[in-house]
RNA sequence: GUGGUCGUAGCUCAGUUGGUUAGAGCGCCGGUUUGUGGUACCGGAGGUCGGGGGUUCGAAACCCCUCGUCCACCCCA
C-alpha cells in the first residue's frame, strides 16, 4: 500500500511548518496587540449547531462523524431501507467537523454570555474542515484566522479592523489595498432599480462583476427577474466609484444613506490614522455570505507596488459586519464585525514573492561533532551549555570523520559546525566553520555565545 | 454536485501501429577523500507502470469499473 494522506489534506514539513508558524505568530501577535483574546472550540460540533446555518449547499459539504458503537442497530431502518441518506443521517450522525469559525463562535457566546463582557473580541486560528472537491489552493482541511468583536455597533470596530488589516500585511512586507463597500449601499442599489425583494439575488450577482463580466451578470438579473431597464440602470450606477455621488443618488432609500453615511464616517477615520494605506471604496464589492449587513471588506494583493506586479491572486482577507449572528442560538439581539485572514492564500504570495525572513531559514544554528569516541562526551556537554545560553545548538550522535556531520549540516542547512577533537577538549577551545563562507575560527565557548547570539 | 484532463522510480517526465529483461535527469546511499560539507568522477539501491476486471498468443499502451490528481463550473478560503 502506497501511504498517502486523505484527498484534500496535507502534511507540512520542517521548512513549511517554520513558515506558517512565522504568518501565524505575526497574526497572533497583531491580534493580542489590538486587544482580542484567544479562543479555541472543538474541531467537532453538534450537527444540530452547523446544519441549515451555511444553506442548502453548505450542509451537503458539510463532513459527518459517524455514531460511535452499533449504530447500525440504532439506525432508522424505514430511512435505510429506502436509500434515503437525509433522512437517515438523522440516526446516523449527531455530530460533525467544524465548517468554519464564525458559527462555533455565535455558539460560545451564547453559551458563554453570562461570562462574558462586552464588547467581546475574540481571535482564532484554527483548522476547519469541507467535503469540498479541491482545486489548487482549496482543500479539505484548512486554516482560517479570525477576529471579531461581538456586542457593540460602533463604526470604530469597523476603522480597527481596517487598521488591523494593513498592519498585519505591512508587517508581513505586503503591499495591500483594502476594499470597502456597504449592504446598505447594495440595499439602496435594489431599492432605487424597484429590486429590493430580489436583494439576494443581485448581491449574488454582482458578486460575480469581475468574474464573468457586465454582459453576463445583466443577462443573469434579467433571468432573477429584473426588468431590462432595472438592470441596465443597475449597472450603469455601479459604474460610478464616488461615493459623495452615490450619498446623492441614493439620498431617497432609508438603508443607501445610512450605508453610504457609515462608510463616510469609517473612510475619515482610517484616513486620519494612515492617509498613506490604499482603501478604496467599490461599489460591486458584494461579498457572497449572506449574513453580512453593514459595511463589508476585501483585502487584495496590492499589483502597483514594487516587487509585486505579477502576483494573481483572489483576495487574501475579507469580513465584514453582521447583525443577529447569535439569533439562531437563542442569545439576545447582538451586533458584531469580523473580519478573517486568507492564510493559505498569504502563505502562496509570500512564497511567490520569497518574503520570508532568515529567521524561517534555519532550526539549529550550530552541529558540534566529535572526531573520536573519547571526545563526544565533551562535545554533548559543550551542546548543553550552549542550549543553556539560548542557542539552538545540537550535536552529531556519532563521533567519527567529519564528513557525515557536514554533510548533514549541508542538508539541514545548519551555518555552523564545530568539530571536536582532543586538541580542542584540552584547550578548552572550539574550532567553528561557517558553512556559506568557508572559513574556520577558533574560540571559547563564551566568544562562540557571544557570535552566535 | 456537473463537465473535462492526467496517473510510469522519492521528484519531473520519456516509453514507436500492442512485441525480449520498462528508461533518463534530478534526488537518495556508498566510494575516490583516516581532521572538513557543497563541485567532479566511479559504483549502487529503488518500479505488482494508481487499483480491480476484461480483450489478446502477448497489455504500461486498447475497453469497462474504481480510487486519486489537476482544470473549468457551483461555491468559496
Amino acid at each position: 500500500m502506497k501511504p498517502s494522506t486523505p484527498k484534500g489534506t496535507r502534511d507540512f514539513t520542517p521548512s513549511q511548518m517554520r513558515k506558517r508558524d512565522y504568518l501565524f505568530g505575526v497574526l497572533r501577535e497583531h491580534f493580542q496587540t489590538f486587544g482580542y483574546a484567544p479562543i479555541e472550540t472543538p474541531a467537532m460540533e453538534n450537527l444540530s449547531t452547523l446544519t441549515g446555518k451555511y444553506g442548502e449547499e453548505g450542509d451537503q459539504l458539510l463532513f459527518k462523524v459517524l455514531n460511535n458503537g452499533d449504530f447500525l442497530a440504532k439506525a432508522d431502518g424505514v430511512a435505510l431501507e429506502a436509500r434515503d441518506s437525509k433522512a437517515a443521517l438523522a440516526s446516523l450522525s449527531k455530530r460533525g467537523m467544524r465548517y468554519d469559525l464564525t458559527v462555533p463562535f455565535a455558539r460560545f457566546v451564547v453559551q458563554h454570555q453570562n461570562e462574558l463582557s462586552f464588547p467581546f473580541k475574540r481571535y482564532a486560528i484554527q483548522p476547519v474542515w469541507r467535503a469540498d472537491r479541491p482545486q489548487k489552493g482549496r482543500y479539505q482541511e484548512f486554516y482560517q484566522c479570525d477576529a471579531d468583536v461581538v456586542g457593540s455597533d460602533s463604526l470604530l470596530y469597523e476603522a480597527e479592523l481596517v487598521r488591523l488589516f494593513e498592519r498585519v500585511y505591512t508587517a508581513l512586507g505586503l503591499k495591500c489595498v483594502i476594499r470597502i463597500n456597504h449592504r446598505g449601499i447594495l440595499a439602496g442599489l435594489a431599492e432605487s432599480v424597484g429590486a429590493s425583494d430580489k436583494f439576494i439575488e443581485v448581491v449574488t450577482a454582482i458578486d460575480k462583476l469581475d468574474k464573468i463580466g457586465a454582459e453576463r451578470v445583466g443577462e443573469e438579473l434579467k433571468g432573477k427577474g429584473l426588468t431590462a431597464q432595472g438592470a441596465t440602470q443597475l449597472l450603469e450606477m455601479l459604474k460610478d466609484t464616488s461615493l459623495k455621488s452615490w450619498e446623492v443618488s441614493l439620498a431617497n432609500t432609508k438603508e443607501g444613506e445610512q450605508g453610504a453615511k457609515e462608510l463616510k464616517q469609517v473612510l475619515e477615520m482610517v484616513a486620519a490614522m494612515n492617509p498613506a494605506q490604499r482603501i478604496e471604496f467599490d461599489p460591486t464589492l458584494a461579498r457572497g455570505l449572506s449574513y453580512y449587513t453593514g459595511c463589508i471588506f476585501e483585502v487584495v494583493v496590492d499589483t502597483t507596488a514594487p516587487g509585486q506586479e505579477k502576483i494573481r491572486m483572489g483576495s487574501i482577507g475579507g469580513g465584514g459586519r453582521y447583525a443577529n449572528l447569535t439569533e439562531a442560538f437563542g442569545g439576545r439581539d447582538m451586533s458584531g464585525v469580523g473580519i478573517s485572514f486568507g492564510a493559505e492564500r498569504i502563505y502562496d504570495v509570500l512564497e511567490e514573492m520569497d518574503a520570508w525572513p532568515d529567521t524561517v531559514r534555519t532550526g539549529r544554528k550550530i552541529l558540534l561533532a566529535a572526531m573520536d569516541e573519547e571526545n563526544l562526551a565533551w562535545a554533548f556537554a559543550k551542546t548543553d551549555q550552549l542550549r543553556s545560553a539560548g542557542i539552538a545548538a545540537d550535536c552529531y550522535p556519532e563521533a567519527g570523520k567529519p564528513k557525515r556531520p557536514m554533510k548533514y549540516a549541508d542538508k539541514e542547512q545548519i551555518p555552523y559546525v564545530a568539530l571536536i577533537g582532543t586538541r580542542e577538549r584540552e584547550a578548552e577551545q572550539l574550532t567553528v566553520k561557517e558553512l556559506t563562507t568557508g572559513q574556520q575560527e577558533t574560540l571559547d565557548l563564551s566568544g562562540l555565545i557571544i557570535k552566535l547570539s
